[in-house]
DNA sequence: CCATCGAGTGAGTGAGTGCTCACTCTTCGT
DNA sequence: ACGAAGAGTGAGCACTCACTCACTCGATGG
């Protein structure tokens, strides 16, 4: 049984390796279901490990769920960060770039979730509240130094995000009248 | 043991009074924990009653939930009509009225959070959904019949509310600095 | 070839958790 | 005075959940 051939083919993963996935599939299961909703089990079966390892990767629940949210978080700062930086270069409007850039990262139902979960469960997980507001902190900066805008429409900007997120979470579609439609716009 | 005296002295409470206590203390322990973070066991103890009169007078957890949700969207509703009709009866502006009646709602913790749960918990639980859709199809109808303003600033109405809802749930104060301070106004 | 170490798990465990059932005690109309 | 209807509960069932421990096995350097 010796491995002889295929020096670079590996059976196990390494711990960062699993971890990575972890957090990716933990992402759509919590945001499917919510933090509390969504037992670890399921998590492990998903990323294709036992609970038990699942447990040695991350700790506790809680550290999982933190981790969770940084990444979602994260992955919105250069979202924003990236259409910026593209309208710059092109001479377009870069608030209207990192709206679109928020309403593309929305039709994912993952980052749509994890965002509305996020803050239902800041009122019980201390960690998760900081991790917010760190990053509300951050992303306002961003929108300030490459817009210049009133703090008006900075303000709106985020009001409209915020609505978005409410709309698309309890499933407010045209079809549901003209309020819906209203209210859906960007 | 003849209970001879006091013969209108009630032991017992109605079942209706019961569930009316059973739904004011589970709207603040929902409000605290989150739905599925708090036990229908915490919610008996604090109404008074064991649990399994709790499920006597609500058959499921869930079924308590939308009660609860129910409630909390009325009292909004209630709140907006009323400032509305002061508005026009003293002649002030009604759209303004009506924000100052949120503002006002939301210094109570419980309804903030409650909005924040019942967007959260939308995904898994349809009814909830249903029923938020509901009520922001009847809060818009109001407020357009009350104000006949834009669709543009009916649109700035709800989402300015939904970021004050945000705010709020991660616990932003004017000392988390300037971003918050914008924000958080009205 | 072997020692060492990191990857990975089967099989729990104790503390809940929603919900039920058989039963008791009050109230009230007649 | 009595009996039906309603208020109310103790005890527990069936199941879930986060978390643990003793253990196996594959990889890698010497």
């Amino acid at each position: 049984m010796t491995p002889a051939a295929s020096p670079t083919k590996r059976t196990l993963s390494t711990a960062e390796e699993r971890r990575e996935t972890v957090l990716e599939v933990g992402m759509s299961a919590f945001a499917e279901r919510g933090f509390l909703g969504t037992p670890t089990t399921e998590i492990a079966k998903a990323a294709g490990i036992s609970q038990a390892y699942l447990f040695r990767l991350f700790p506790t629940k809680t550290e999982l769920i933190v981790a969770v949210v940084e990444r979602a978080n994260q992955r919105i700062y250069e979202a924003f960060e990236a259409a910026a930086k593209r309208a710059h270069a092109e001479g377009t409007d870069p608030l209207e770039a990192m709206a679109n850039a928020y309403s593309a990262l929305l039709t994912d139902r993952v980052m749509l979730m994890t965002q509305v979960h996020q803050h239902a469960a800041a009122a019980s997980l201390p960690e998760v509240a900081e991790a917010s507001r760190r990053w509300f902190a951050d992303l306002y900066a961003l929108v300030q130094r490459e817009t210049e805008l009133t703090t008006d429409d900075i303000h709106r900007f985020f009001a409209t995000g915020m609505l978005l997120n409410v709309m698309a979470a309890i499933g407010a579609t045209d079809e549901h009248g003209p309020w819906a439609q209203t209210l859906r716009v960007c």
